[in-house]
DNA sequence: TTGATCGTTATGTGATCACAAAAAGCATAT
DNA sequence: ATATGCTTTTTGTGATCACATAACGATCAA
């Protein structure tokens, strides 16, 4: 999920088991359980690696992120009081500091933080488990993205949500909330 | 996905491997799968039960399909030429078939058969995936409320989404989506 | 009749193994 | 130098087993 993996990686059953100190039983059964969110890939002979995604399957995972965080976003404003928006903002801060450091895997991982801690706000867990599916099927393919990224300043739309959420403007949020989603994978995917 | 085993049942490993000429091996990984879907519940002591969904949950899920199916209906609008929508029609006459001999199994085959067959021509493989996962959790209940239900007309919005896309009608197709997916289950879930 | 306690059965988990198939390595020929 | 055929190794699959624990049921006491 945080693209500690690049795509195309491949793994064996008794690798994984070896790295986590288990037999091959449940490595399998996580690997399989992993293949079946569409975390890794599975070839007919059952080979596994990390999926690498076609641009039509991540304009379709973005526009998912799109539809499902918006709505998310949205159940989470009425909830949202003033400690909520100070932990975004701290939270934000680490973003601000990966993107200094060109620390791809932990931009990842503390902006999907920052959403996580949002969303969770809206009492929708199956909303949440259905969107960090999308997030792990995208995790490889967002550190290949952001890899080859060149930027040092932090990201604008996070400033936008956390104004919306302070002003209870729900339009203003939803349109942030997709503009963030969608316009980090937009000007990579091309 | 079918309501064919209804909400709170419970299965064992050995059983589903006897029942399927299999060891208790693949069973185990096919009944994991189907908890990391959603599709069954799982014990802290790892006992097998088809779920009980809240009311909270039911609202949920039937929120998640509204958003995804809506987008997917919208996205096979263009693409969805005369043999489709005759192909829907069929369809929409075993539903109604069922409805009639009130087969709540079949009735909710084939009316999943019905999104289904327009989705597809969405061109959109996560997002029916993810919707997909929806059904599956929402299989036993579906079938437990529908049970209960005495009703012998057809479902009216299955006709207005056929029109809309008769008509090429986008914002109309997407309200009858949304209709028929909702209140299908607002009636019910009070 | 109800509640608790104890012994029995049932059940999931993880490890190990045999097997088949695929991948990789290697030598040979063109 | 490259393609080809064969051998060896690697790898996933499914079955079986030992074990720990949870569920069940019977027995007994209040």
């Amino acid at each position: 999920m945080f693209g500690e993996i690049l795509p195309g990686v491949s793994m064996t059953l008794r690798g994984l088991g070896e790295e986590f100190g288990v037999s091959m039983t449940p490595a399998r059964e996580a690997v399989r359980r992993l293949v079946a969110e569409g975390a890794l890939t599975m070839s007919s002979s059952g080979r596994i690696t990390t999926p690498e995604l076609t641009n039509e399957r991540i304009e379709e995972l973005a526009a998912l992120r799109a539809l499902i965080e918006v709505e998310l976003a949205s159940r989470a404003l009425p909830r949202a009081h003033m400690a909520l928006i100070e932990r975004l903002q701290a939270i934000n801060g680490t973003v601000a500091e990966a993107v200094a450091h060109r620390d791809a895997v932990s931009y990842i991982r503390t902006n999907l933080e920052f959403h996580r801690t949002l969303y969770l706000r809206a009492q929708a867990p199956a909303m949440l488990a259905m969107t960090e599916t999308v997030w792990l099927q995208m995790g490889p393919t967002m550190r290949a993205l952001y890899g080859r990224l060149r930027r040092t300043e932090p990201p604008q739309y996070h400033r936008l949500i956390i104004a919306a959420l302070r002003a209870g403007d729900e339009p203003g949020l939803r349109l942030a909330v997709r503009s963030d989603v969608t316009m980090g994978l937009r000007m990579l995917a091309t």
